[in-house]
DNA sequence: GTCAAAAGATACCGATTGGTATTTTCAAGG
DNA sequence: CCTTGAAAATACCAATCGGTATCTTTTGAC
């Protein structure tokens, strides 16, 4: 690995913290070269627009957060649907959940892309189709092995995603894990009822 | 209603639609004067700082935002508690809900508010709170009359507001109605599990 | 109608924006 | 070791930023 793809790589990840925290249209490049420690000439060799940089940055803060919360799947195949989904949530609300800092970068760029930036809001619907195929998988598979029945796999996966995804909203409003944290504890016991006795 | 004041709202209104797409922190002076049809110094008599500006712009958004949502309560005392939540649901997806364009200025001025506006956020914890507040209400009522019982009011309230707002979103990224649909639809049948028999 | 104050437009300010052209430094293959 | 292209810093650009000072127009009480 050359010493120029290693300082892409750094400034992808410092670059991520900075879009995440100040947002994709805040962020300034006299903000970017701080954090990078690369100059504005040397930014622009790697990539050739600030845009670029945004894109690659937003990426790479969702590779951080599918990591933290997809992490499951060691033992899936051992596992119930119901006993997967709950550790999803579980994962989601875990307090030391190694994120880039600034909060869910889903959705930090879905507003962020807001007005003008559709190629924001294009990487964002990429990510988060991968997101809810992966939970509908899981969910279609306890469908398949009978665990239980008359459940709608995409809807299923919309609704975990949202509410979490909600709740880090009220987290963030309130400056409190206990939004969330409540949030998780009703899904928890949502999905336990939803997910448990075949009809 | 003087001169002033008249055209001060105007302002307030013209702006809310500028802030709320184009984020608070994007949007500049430059496209304030074009959609107020007011020049800079006009806008600075009657606002001191662009961010106190903003300030009554989020407002006000939020005031139209809580009207469409919570126009509920006519005949409100002769409806259960389920009714009242089931209704206050349908009003959040209910299409034509005569929004502020932009997306729900509760989240936009959340994230907006991510990294440096402190004085944004607090704003929004407060309109928050008033809506919490007033779902928790709606819920403790049922309980005092026995429609249910075993809910804890602020919870029920937080993953209602969570789930929906996490709704709008995905519908935002997916540029379709459906998942704030489904989210409805599955929120809609846990409330009528949830808040009907009595323990 | 008069006139003072309010309302608003115009012109301007230094600072900062994203982006580029040029120069210097460094790394690595021969 | 040398040399050459990559890597990065420096210097610079026009445009735009939020904000202010000043000038012009309008409003409304008398």
């Amino acid at each position: 690995m050359t010493k120029g793809e290693r300082t892409r790589e750094r400034i992808v990840a410092r670059a991520a913290e900075v879009f995440n925290r100040r947002g994709y249209a805040a962020a300034s490049m006299a903000e970017l070269t701080e954090a990078t420690e690369i100059q504005k000439g040397g930014l622009y060799r790697h990539f050739e627009s600030k845009e670029q940089l945004a894109l690659a940055a937003f990426r790479h803060a969702m590779g951080v957060a599918r990591q933290a919360r997809f992490s499951l799947a060691a033992d899936a195949a051992q596992q119930t649907a119901l006993a997967r989904l709950l550790e999803f949530v579980h994962l989601w609300v875990r307090p030391h959940s190694p994120l880039v800092p600034g909060g869910c970068p889903l959705l930090n760029a879905t507003v962020a892309a807001g007005d003008g930036g559709e190629w924001l809001l294009d990487a964002v619907r990429e990510e988060l189709h991968s997101w809810t195929q992966r939970l509908a998988a899981v969910v279609q598979g306890g469908l398949d092995r009978r665990e239980f029945a008359g459940v709608n796999p995409l809807q299923v996966s919309r609704f975990l995603i949202a509410s979490l995804e909600g709740g880090l909203v009220l987290s963030r409003i309130e400056k409190s894990a206990e939004p969330l944290q409540g949030v998780a504890d009703t899904l928890k016991s949502w999905l336990q009822r939803e997910l448990s006795a075949p009809a």
